[in-house]
DNA sequence: TTTTATTTTTAGCTTAGACTAAAAATAAAA
DNA sequence: TTTTATTTTTAGTCTAAGCTAAAAATAAAA
């Protein structure tokens, strides 16, 4: 079993492998975390003689698999939690993720198993977000970003890419939610702007929305 | 807010309190918590600064109003996720108390409202422990232990002392639980043990287990 | 290739919460 | 009312997880 601290770096360290690909440093570990790097160093030190990363001074950390595994299991708990919150107390699906940041921590393998199973087994989380299996398999989907769509393309929201309650009520307001078909109307090369469909509605958006909303097409 | 380790200790101490009526040792709530009096003390001192009990050297302590209410709201939030996991997770009432000793520190107001209302406003829960309101209060009903009960009086079970999966699975082989209807066909003085009828069937019962069952007569 | 800047690590301190062993206070027995 | 036993507190350690400041390594710039 592990501890809150070490769950939580070994979840942060996963997110962070996945973005960059290659080994995490230290920095990026801290920044995340809203730790120091020296506090880093000692725990990362501390994951490396449990066998759940590995650590070359200097050259950042890389999880092994039994990381991996724990990762994604705190992920896998994380996520049905938020299905719970959203779907059956009917929280907004900006509430959740501070009240899964705890209940992820909750130790209970036939608790997870039978909550999954009360919420039918659900794919994805309230963000669109793939919930691993129980040994940690992630099923991906082909998806990409808004931004990434060129003038006339058109998909459905399957996702976000951040998460901040200030970026899902912007998406609100603009009554944009999971599943919902959005069209590039325009686009600007200049800033990376551009003009879309929702619905009835046509609006303008800039780069940064446009590159935090995934999609898939056809 | 508390830590889990004050909010275990505030939560013994009321428990010990509601039993012993009086002020509590530091030897009661060592035992009852599975720690050495000596960090007892440490704490007790912690939250008698805090003003979550008083705490007289030697003397023992008593929870405040605050710790009173403190207490009531971890005790609620226990008993409401135990409803959960009974009635919506479908586990066994002897195999939840542990998982609700975790999910009892999770910090959200809002959580546990949608919960409560989620469960529909359980009174009790699957012990028959009444759960509080969210002010603390509890409305207590009248039971009595089956031990205090005499040969030829009868009532309904309507909640356990003890709790350990132990105690629980002896009730379900006889097929005792909330709500069953209990008969005391004979008593002896001797040893406190009874012949109970239970549905169709009698059978003898030790002291025992006579006095961690409630029920309630007429 | 030096020099400078950045990143990472180490050393040493802090706090919460546990522990052991010894001292002090209280309760029970003689 | 002494003496003895029990309970409680204090003093001093320990570990997990954080921090700051300084040293060491690496990367970037001159
Ligand atoms: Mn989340
Ligand atoms: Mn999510
Ligand atoms: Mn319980
Ligand atoms: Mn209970």
């Amino acid at each position: 079993m592990y501890s809150l601290a070490e769950e939580n770096y070994i979840k942060s360290i996963y997110h962070l492998q996945q973005e960059a690909g290659k080994e995490v440093s230290t920095n990026a570990i801290a920044e995340s975390m809203e730790t120091k790097p020296s506090s880093v160093t000692d725990m990362v030190q501390k994951l490396a003689e449990k066998k759940i990363l590995s650590y070359r001074k200097y050259k950042g950390v890389q999880l092994t698999e039994e990381g991996r595994i724990i990762a994604a299991n705190v992920i896998r708990k994380h996520r049905l939690w938020e299905v719970f919150l959203v779907d059956k107390l009917k929280f907004h699906w900006d509430e959740v993720h501070e009240i899964a940041e705890q209940l992820e921590h909750v130790h209970s393998e036939e608790l997870i198993n039978r909550l999954d199973k009360f919420l039918g087994n659900p794919a994805f989380d309230p963000h669109g977000d793939p919930i691993p299996d129980a040994k940690g398999n992630f099923k991906n989907t082909e998806k990409k970003l808004l931004s990434e769509l060129k003038k006339k393309q058109s998909g459905v929201c399957v996702g976000v890419k951040e998460t901040s309650t200030e970026y899902l009520q912007y998406l609100d307001k603009k009554k944009i939610t999971i599943g919902t078909k959005i069209s590039v109307l325009g686009k600007e090369f200049f800033d990376g702007s551009m003009i879309i469909q929702v619905g009835r509605d046509q609006f303008f958006i800039s780069q940064k929305i446009a590159e935090n909303l995934y999609i898939q097409t056809a």
